[in-house]
DNA sequence: AAAAGACTCAACCGCGGAGAC
DNA sequence: CGTCTCCGCGGTTGAGTCTTT
């Protein structure tokens, strides 16, 4: 274990050489930390402490270099598509956060951690029940995560940058529309720009993207053998594994997925930095489809879950109906 | 307008794993 | 082996900000 020998307040009059400040981190500092780490990279943070000038511990500079100076580091509020990501993801692997960032582009852990204590957490208490707990989680899939799906609806009705969210278009009728009509479903955006998908993506992972077979080290590798959807579109990484299964078929141009039929030109306008079309399969998925299986299909909910949900089969200990009176969508 | 309460998020802490010696 | 150091993770804190009363 390391020790830190020499605490001392900070702005202390009796500051020495030796003393390590703490608390909140000066430009200046900032400064030092991020032209020395443009010189010299990072790591070894200890030693880069002592050589920057910095009066700082190696695991401050670490955590201020990491969660807050990092030039890929993403700012504003966590996007739904992001939010639905983080619930999906820490159902699977629970309070992993640093995983759970690998898989959120421009997220740090801290950020993760503290929505989910402080957004997630706190729905879990306004319901009364426990955030672990397996009544919470059943209520995040029924409630918070379809409500999500209308936001990002919603949100793509208004501005229209990312294809994927048009995909969830009248969820209701979706699944049993014909091809033409889920077409026209579809708002109409003729031509509209390819690389307004990209909006929001740092440059690194257009790299990443497009050149499948490089080395770039901005992003983690992830331990799925598929990156590229989650990282791009905000969705779990299974989805792109949909590029090669054997739900999705063909058939006299129209593409099916479940039996749902697919609108087709709409992922051929998905294009990476250099033009090139190689999520076809990922944004298969995403498209003009029943949103609600496709919350089967993307987050491993069976889809009895959804149609068992929105009924009154879910009460808070209170026998509130968590769906209508408590689950409070505008502190997400 | 002011006080109180709620919320956010940067930063800290302790712990445990990995690697060097 | 045991010890030490470094690093990264998850939990927690608290100052600053925002909202409500």
């Amino acid at each position: 274990m390391s020790t830190i020998t020499a605490k001392r307040e900070v702005g202390s009059s009796n500051e020495e050489e030796t003393d390590l400040r703490r608390g909140p981190w000066t430009l200046e500092e900032d400064s030092l930390l991020i032209h020395y780490i443009a010189r010299h990279g990072e790591g070894r943070w200890n030693m880069l402490a002592k050589s920057a000038g910095l009066k700082r511990t190696g695991k401050s500079c670490r955590l201020r270099w990491l969660n807050y100076l990092k030039p890929d580091i993403k700012r504003g509020n966590l996007t739904p598509q992001e939010q639905l990501l983080i619930l999906e993801l820490h159902s699977k692997w629970g309070n992993r956060w640093s995983k759970i960032a690998q898989h959120l582009p421009g997220r740090t852990d801290n950020e993760i951690k503290n929505y989910w204590r402080t957004r997630v957490q706190k729905q879990a208490r306004q319901l009364n029940i426990e955030s672990g707990s397996k009544r919470f989680i059943d209520a995040v899939k029924c409630f918070w995560m379809p409500r999500l799906l209308q936001k990002m609806e919603q949100s793509s009705a208004s501005n229209s940058p990312t294809m994927i969210m048009k995909s969830f278009n009248n969820h209701a009728e979706a699944s049993s529309m014909s091809t033409s009509s889920i077409s026209n479903n579809i708002p109409n955006s003729p031509s509209p720009p390819q690389r307004e998908l990209f909006m929001d993506v740092p440059n690194n992972q257009f790299s990443n993207m497009s050149s499948p077979n490089n080395n770039n080290n901005n992003v983690p590798p992830s331990s799925d053998s598929l990156q590229f959807s989650s990282q791009l579109f905000d969705m779990p990484q299974h989805v792109a594994a949909a590029s090669n299964s054997p739900n999705v078929f063909e058939n006299n141009n129209v593409y099916y997925y479940n039996n749902n039929p697919i609108v087709q030109e709409n992922w051929n306008n998905v294009v990476d930095a250099n033009g090139n079309n190689n999520y076809g399969g990922a944004m298969m998925e995403g498209l003009s489809m029943d949103p609600l299986s496709l919350m089967g299909t993307y987050y491993d909910i069976p889809q009895f879950d959804f149609q068992t949900c929105g009924s009154d089969w879910i009460l808070d200990n209170n026998n509130n109906n968590m769906g209508d009176t408590l689950w409070n969508m505008d502190s997400m």
